[in-house]
DNA sequence: TTTTTAAGTGAATAATTATTCATTTATTTG
DNA sequence: CAAATAAATGAATAATTATTCACTTAAAAA
């Protein structure tokens, strides 16, 4: 028996990542996600059941290395600002270092592809993080405003900074994060 | 000579943004939108040569309807902060009222359907806004950083606040909105 | 080494969806 | 009112794209 060559989920989910980037969503199709994996297109069918289920299981497979990355060295012993500090680096590192997985997952958010029950869970996702902010009123660090315009505010400019950074070919510095950092925390701080 | 029902745009239009929001660009047919719009799919034919013209019309409707309330009232003899104010509060406006729009807008951007030249015009619409993000740092209102950080940090909590408010059909009230920007303002004043 | 089994292939098929077109309908003009 | 013209229709066709399948290949077990 021949056994599967599991690397091949992984070539085929680095190509899809690759096309969407390239192409949205709407513009990729099984030959090409096959073309650029560099299988044959039957192939795609021993792995992956339908163009939808290989979707849904790369955004599940997105969805998890980003929650594994959001989480990394995040300690609640630590104080509030450095947990806070922790936790929004690793957001941004994700966008940056997992760009295409960040888009797929965008794109995939609004489309027929993904079910209300996937959806869910991807909320369910940032628990942490509200409560994290839930603390940081508690302790009078942060504003007393509502903890979801809290949270929103905190990690949106992360996605525009990244997508625009991106696009425009505008290097991402060290520095710069840190200031979108401070813009961050001068907003939110009470 | 039957005369063309110059209502039809709108309504093949309407269509289209509700289509779209309901289930992405990827999963529109124009039968869809024919159905949607209660018309023939050949009518569709008459008001725009393919799919591809349909949606790329459509953009530049949409574009030009967000230009023409970002500016609203914005008046370069105003101080800083009211011309600040002014346009960010119709950015607001315009992902509220016409967030169908701009969902449409944010999916077309990433699709194959915008050609680079569309996406060029698009960015150049962002021109006042950056001026004005100069004019004040030169006043020293704002911190003494990148403007394109500092415009980008501006814009980027309204998308999502918006969407994920839609989207978790959580009220936007008059407040929330004023929260949203003391956030910004905290963040960005110098 | 031979047999068995499942992976891998890519051309063929099925399904979907964009587009066309023969026909009908509505409006204008003479 | 009749003729002319273009809009409107939706079934038919063309094009695209997902999926299958008969066949080949490679690895494991016997």
């Amino acid at each position: 028996m021949k056994p599967r060559d599991e690397h091949k989920v992984d070539q085929i989910f680095d190509a899809t990542l690759m096309l969407v980037r390239e192409r949205g969503l709407a513009g990729i199709t099984m030959s090409e996600i096959a073309r650029a994996a560099k299988i044959a297109t039957g192939t795609l069918y021993i792995y992956f059941e339908s163009k939808e289920n290989l979707i849904n299981e790369l955004f599940t497979q997105c969805r998890k290395s980003s929650v594994d990355i959001y989480f990394t060295g995040y300690d609640t012993s630590k104080s509030f600002k450095v947990g806070l500090r922790t936790i929004w680096f690793n957001l941004l590192e994700f966008r940056i270092h997992y760009f295409e997985k960040a888009v797929f997952m965008d794109q995939c958010y609004h489309s027929p592809y993904i079910t209300e029950t996937t959806k869910e869970l991807t909320k369910k996702m940032l628990q942490p993080l509200y409560k994290l902010v839930e603390r940081g009123k508690d302790e009078k660090q942060l504003k007393n405003m509502d903890a979801f315009l809290l949270l929103i505010f905190m990690v949106s400019g992360i996605n525009e900074y990244v997508k625009h950074s991106v696009y425009s070919e505008k290097k991402i510095t060290k520095s710069s994060m840190e200031d979108l950092f401070v813009l961050i925390w001068d907003g939110i701080k009470a």
